[in-house]
DNA sequence: TAATAGATGAGAACCATTCCAATGTAATGA
DNA sequence: TCATTACATTGGAATGGTTCTCATCTATTA
């Protein structure tokens, strides 16, 4: 699907929920449909401070809080103390670096099937009404790897 | 297993990488081998006040750390804005409510291999060396359900 | 056009966590 | 046993990401 049909896609669900779609809403989102980077909102700032220097960083934080509540945005953490922000148009999960903080997307085919399976188990197990799920895997991305002496440059 | 041969096993890990079994140390692994309830700093620190009432709160922020550091103890995000610890002895994952924040404790029979799967497809599609992983399933606790009137309470 | 609700922005406030320096204590070795 | 060294605890200060407040601005509705 193309970027802008993606767009379109995502900013009448905010239309259907009554929420305007101002110039900040839809800078941020078009930055992150279009960045894979799993930026904070520093990264942010400082990407769209050319377009919008007068965004205040309450309003970065009230725009995805409520991309997030709309499920349109999942919040991760790496362990640099501040919270990253990913786009979340197509099912997929993450490996996250535990020396440099790198995030990479990672999907396979089956996965849709694990996790609806991991669901279903919790739900029947735990009685919970299951709405969602975080998978993470942590390790040493490659460029660490060799960083650290663990695996040779090639 | 029995409990204190738990707190023996875990302990001789410390002992292994030089690190000296304190009072401090002590009590907080007993605490935490011996409740389920993924607390936060501040509950552990009220539960041990009795005890040890001048420990101070960089303590055990530095204990739970080092377990971390040593996988003994995992960390965990319920959206209440402070960090919950988990003895990880058995592993399992979490259900975590969306509404009221609990945690609780999940594990059914194939869940290992479920998990190895994920690692193993993980470290092949993403070149990571892979050391672990966090899965997480978010929704309504059964009392949060009744609570909201989603479900009736029988 | 008037009235209302929603959104932004600057800076203050919050608060969980980390940092720091002083003090205490366990391990080591002569 | 004494001296030395490394590791740990403590309380308080500092940090910093996020939220809160409120005046201002803009879109929507009637
Ligand atoms: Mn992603
Ligand atoms: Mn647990
Ligand atoms: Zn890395
Ligand atoms: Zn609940």
């Amino acid at each position: 699907m193309a970027s802008n049909a993606v767009m379109e896609e995502t900013l009448q669900i905010l239309k259907d929920h009554k929420l305007r779609v101002t110039p900040q809403r839809h800078i941020i989102l078009a930055y992150l449909v279009s960045h894979h980077n799993h930026p904070t909102v520093e990264i942010i700032r400082d990407a769209l401070g050319k377009e919008l220097p007068n965004m205040g960083a309450s309003t970065i934080y009230n725009t995805l809080n409520t991309f997030v509540d709309h499920h349109l945005v999942v919040e991760l953490q790496n362990g640099d103390g501040s919270t990253h922000y990913d786009y979340f148009g197509t099912p997929h999960y993450h490996a996250i670096c535990t020396n440099c903080g790198r995030i990479v997307d990672v999907t396979y085919p089956g996965f849709s099937d694990t996790e609806k399976g991991l669901e279903e188990k919790t739900a029947e197990i735990s009685g919970y009404m299951i709405s969602g799920n975080h998978m993470e895997v942590y390790g040493l991305c490659p460029e660490c790897q060799i960083k650290l002496g663990i695996k040779n440059n090639e």
